[in-house]
DNA sequence: GAGTGGTCTAGACCACGGC
DNA sequence: CCGTGGTCTAGACCACTCT
């Protein structure tokens, strides 16, 4: 049993696919340059609205850079870019980028009811019964990451074995069991000594670092009501985020 | 003297910016929808390419939802981002944003070669010439946030007197005295200690927290050559970055 | 002047949601 | 069924850069 999320595949998408593979396949040649909008929308077979559409997009990301007169060129220093915080991407994912071998183990799962807090933050009533759940991320052999996540139980319809939650990540288990996407978040940032992050989670880790950089966030679905709100506490000297950021 | 960002108001722009004061308008009646493209379009005087370029941006910032078959929405969640790590602003106005009254007062403003690693990071000779500057920013009468900055000197005709630069921020020095804009930067994050942060500036600071998040940052001209280095320290405490990220 | 990206348009057709 | 947003096109004209 498992859902996919359905992206159905426009042409502007696969056009910024094929542009990406054509960037990564010449990184090694030196090749910096890319074809006039012109030549590309001729060789693509599409329409130069379509090509830029699909440029747009990745200069918006960064990856390129366009100079009126001159041409298209690939932006390197975005490319530098490793750990991208703006991506919302998967904790193994992160450590991945990070060059690390990920792996993880579940501290904790049980059932909690709504607090007045996370009612407000989950927009449920309060007692509403809570799914809480607690990894540890390691990179390699060491502990890079805790993250603790709530989300209304209801959302699953059945509550999978331990097996299930020692093998996916909790936004794989709301896709799957509880048919849930996760489509965006709101994030805040705050920078927490390890002995503040012990008496939030209430237990001692195996976090090496003196500080963390804890990000709070709230994730919504497609229709951006909220679903799960996690704390995750990243120790820096192992995950360095990164961001690129271009002025409007 | 005042040399201005110019920046060429395209139709695309100011429509998006109509958008957005349309939003702004409606926000305490209660009015949550936008009319329909083709009412939009027909409204403003414009195709429907033209809006939608508009509607798109707006939407990949956040501002916006839009629902097939249904309309579009402002996204509400979105708009409680506050101080958006993602947006390239000046200190002032993240202390602004963090609805504090910004101050701040010259720490350090002296001449400095290059060391090895300064000189990869700006892409400039060993030894080159450059400016050191270290700000220490209010939020009204504590200490929020320290920021040193690196750049070549050279990029500077003349050194400005000091009540240049203390009314002024760096990117304004190098805009008006310089004739460059940082028009894009790459960040890295990093949670550190207090004392790891004193052992860096080699001094003292009012920061109360204990912990601090650190922001590494080099900025890039249009060209996206590299024009300024720079360290800077918050105090999570009273400056909690946000983050709205969409999944792609 | 030739080539590049930047902007804008009119119009067609499709896919989804609600009535 | 109708109205909504989603996608794509051909073509025009402009502004910038280099030679």
């Amino acid at each position: 049993m498992n859902i996919e999320p359905v992206r159905k595949n426009s042409l502007t998408d696969s056009v910024r696919h094929q542009i990406v593979d054509y960037i990564k396949n010449n990184e090694k040649n030196g090749i910096r340059k890319l074809p006039s909008e012109n030549d590309l929308s001729k060789a693509l077979g599409i329409s130069r609205v379509t090509l830029r559409r699909a440029l747009g997009q990745l200069e918006s990301e960064g990856m390129i850079m366009r100079k009126h007169g001159q041409g298209t060129f690939v932006n390197e220093e975005a490319l530098k870019v490793k750990v991208n915080l703006s991506e919302m991407i998967d904790f193994s994912d992160i450590i991945r980028r990070a060059g690390q071998k990920p792996s993880h183990e579940i501290n904790l799962l049980c059932e909690k009811s709504a607090d007045a807090d996370m009612a407000q933050l989950l927009d449920v009533e309060q007692g509403e019964p809570l799914v809480e759940v607690e990894y540890a991320l390691y990179a390699g052999k060491v502990q890079a990451i805790i993250a603790r996540g709530y989300f209304p139980k209801r959302i699953l319809g059945d509550i999978p074995s331990d097996e299930v939650w020692n093998a996916h990540s909790c936004f794989e288990i709301l896709a799957q069991y509880g048919r849930t996407l996760v489509e965006c978040d709101r994030v805040k940032l705050q920078a927490v000594s390890r002995q503040e992050m012990e008496e939030y989670l209430g237990h001692e880790t195996k976090i090496m670092n003196q500080t963390v950089l804890q990000l709070s966030s709230v994730g919504f679905d497609q229709n951006v009501v909220p679903v799960i709100y996690g704390e995750a506490f990243f120790d820096t000297n192992i995950i360095q985020f990164d961001l690129y950021r271009i002025k409007k």
